[in-house]
DNA sequence: ATAGGCATGTAAGCAGTTACATGATTTA
DNA sequence: TAAATCATGTAACTGCTTACATGCCTAT
């Protein structure tokens, strides 16, 4: 039941309702954790229930109500005491990446394929977290803002997102070559 | 069920039993996928019925008698087919990151602790890789290997996993720094 | 002796995915 | 007029985790 905690870390940063937090989680920007929409509709039900957060409903017009959500203090007792508990070794399931470990046997044409398109992927993140970084800043440099700002974070985290997904970005390109290389030198064969 | 494909890739660099391969996916070696012992027990059970793998008794002197594993025709078939779907969004998961993105409002002593865990557990794991680049590459450089090599698979990933757990360690590290500057700014208040 | 490594599983329960369902509004 | 966005869910299924179970061998 680590999703919550996720959710709870995504609510810091203000009111959500369940659509906000599906593109948060998904597309948008929270690089840390994935969650699908009706993961986080049942989770958010769940949490309520449990008090955990607390939602209220906003009228919209030209659109459906929402209903956004807010931390309560158990909330906030909920992720202090995960906090403090020893963390999880991280978990990273990548089909791209298990498919180039079995390249060698394998038709490399829809790989160079899959790996530039997450290297566009990876490159649009990168712009986004860039973007997000002068905006959590406000103005100020990097260094004084995170000995001097008051929620640092999300830009602690955002950095995070940005060395991992340059990283992945170059990983992907240098990759994508050396397969195209190898197959050319193959003489153009399709399959091994 | 992506696991299987991640087994029958881990399966190409040779015969493994269910021990050895938890070991690749546990603490061992594969960064491009996690599993646990019962699930690969359970999962080898399942694709040697589906005649993907070939299990083998061997029978060891002083150590209990084990059953390893080889990728059939029809396993790299499935690898194939796997290979060549558009491929899943990357699945990344971790407490850790979510535990920085509160951290304004929790106690940040226990967090700087299992940060610089963390740094440890990626700089062993750097080690590791680095070796196992060298060992990959059997005497030549890097990059006639990359062009002349017949099997840069392995190469790839754990390159992969090289970047990744560099950029780990020194973020982590950067992150508890800053955590602790902070911590000690604050009057060395333990909690908000 | 006791802990740790080797080796393989079962069973129960929870978490996550996929498919289905609805309905209004805005944009192409 | 078709597609995309906003908005929220349910139901069935699959996959994953946690706990339990066994037994022998080696090293401290």
């Amino acid at each position: 039941m680590a999703l919550r905690h996720a959710v709870l870390a995504a609510l810091l940063d203000g009111e959500y309702s369940g659509y906000q937090l599906a593109k948060i989680f998904d597309v948008g920007v929270a690089d840390f954790w994935y969650a699908s929409p009706q993961q986080l509709y049942a989770e958010l039900t769940r949490m309520e229930a449990g008090g955990l957060v607390a939602g209220r409903r906003v009228t919209q017009e030209g659109r459906p109500d929402k209903r956004v959500f807010t931390v309560t203090d158990a909330g906030i007792a909920e992720l202090a005491a995960f906090a403090a508990a020893p963390a999880k070794p991280l978990l990273l399931r990548d089909d791209l990446i298990v498919k180039v470990h079995a390249s060698d046997l394998l038709d490399p044409a829809p790989l160079v394929v899959q790996l530039r398109e997450r290297a566009e992927q990876a490159a649009a993140k990168l712009e986004l977290f860039e973007k997000m970084l002068v905006r959590l800043r406000g103005g100020l440099e990097e260094e004084p803002f995170l000995r001097r700002g008051e929620r640092v974070g999300p830009y602690l985290t955002c950095q995070a997102g940005l060395r991992w997904e340059r990283q992945m970005h170059e990983w992907c390109l240098q990759t994508a070559r050396t397969l195209e290389e190898r197959a050319a030198r193959h003489g153009g064969r399709t399959a091994p």
